[in-house]
DNA sequence: ATTACTAGACCTCGAGTAA
DNA sequence: TTTACTCGAGGTCTAGTAA
């Protein structure tokens, strides 16, 4: 046990910046729990090096450590990239023809069934092909960091299909993913689209037409 | 018990945007814990309301209710409070006679020993008054949202003292505190600043000089 | 493989005591 | 008042079982 919410009543008292004096029970009082548990998470804060402290007849002076401090910025940096992920990014490009790879992929029940799992649609056996203008291609390249959904290699027919991973979109209130293979490198200008209809057909869309995906 | 962690996991599988999959076995691994308290940790969210799921014989569909995003929320601006409140600020006036109160105040015990316990000094009995000008004054409305140390009033000899907020300072490399006394509505561009010496003496200041005090 | 439930081990809690 | 310690109650854990 870590003492997380203690160490951040201690944090929220400024004991990041200096030393300062606090009492179990003011702690306590704060967290709705005993003095007896605030006494005993501050001794183990202290054994564990995320506090510094000298206990008194009259109280305590306590400040944190930087491996505490430290705690709490993983904490920070955890939430930070909770929500700043969750930022809808739109991207733009121009519909194009692809290699057509896409339909024998998505019709591989390995592939299929993943792809039903983790994104919860069956996908349409073939991909839209978007190519991104210049400016598009750097905002894709931050999607990497976003972490997406990973769609797992496997062997068939004495065949090894390989993984990648997948990162659900929005398509004109359609729910759809970019697909990016793991070995095979596609030109960063370039994604693929899986949706489950046919995107191509419902939107109407041509070679050349333009489009907005919304990341999620 | 709110399951923060648990919850936290699940907010990372992507669970505050959509609906995911996942087994208690995998979030266990990432806990470092075992299946079955993992399951129990998601049966309580459940029941808290943190999260929305459907249990089938091959896993759960998991997502984050806007109550449990909203737990997450708080979290988050917890730490961006705490963190950012670290931020040290500089403010700027100019030396000013004031009335002569402090000396009164700073040489009475109560206030005395209050000081020396929650600020760590003893402090020279007598205030540097300050005059800010416009811009600094903004500035300072925010330190009131940083949240100070209080001093607690008290009565003694049949007196009523009042209590304040003390704000803690560097002036120069000298540790010292902003005081703000609670009921009395000083102007609001001008503070009182203690210290362990007498600054105005020890730096050299008159009436009209500029001086720069840094929050801490 | 998975969820759900049970039972005993284990640990954390808070009242009480001492200094 | 405070911290530190003890000990019994109550909660949480993991292993085992069932589906």
């Amino acid at each position: 046990m870590t003492h997380i919410e203690t160490l951040k009543q201690i944090a929220s008292l400024g004991a990041m910046d200096r030393t300062v004096k606090i009492s179990s029970s003011e702690i306590a009082e704060k967290m709705l729990t005993s003095p007896q548990t605030a006494a005993r998470h501050l001794q183990s804060l202290e054994k564990n090096e995320m506090i510094e402290r000298q206990t008194t007849s009259s109280g305590q002076w306590v400040k944190l450590t930087g491996r505490g401090i430290q705690q709490l910025e993983e904490e920070y940096n955890f939430y930070k990239r909770l929500f700043k992920a969750r930022t809808p990014t739109e991207i733009e490009g121009v519909v194009i023809t692809g290699l057509g790879e896409g339909k024998y992929y998505l019709s591989n029940d390995g592939y299929r069934k993943q792809i039903e799992e983790k994104l919860g649609f069956t996908p349409f056996p073939g991909t839209l092909n978007i190519k991104l203008d210049q400016e598009n291609t750097i905002i894709r390249r931050s999607l990497d960091t976003r972490g997406g959904i990973r769609i797992d290699g496997f062997t068939s027919d004495n065949r090894t299909f390989g993984g990648g991973i997948c990162l659900p979109i929005m398509v004109e209130e359609i729910r759809g993913a970019i697909i990016q293979p793991e070995r095979t490198h596609y030109p960063e200008d370039i994604i693929e689209i899986i949706a489950p209809i046919n995107l191509r057909e419902h939107l109407n869309l041509k070679d050349g037409s333009t489009i907005k995906i919304k990341i999620e």
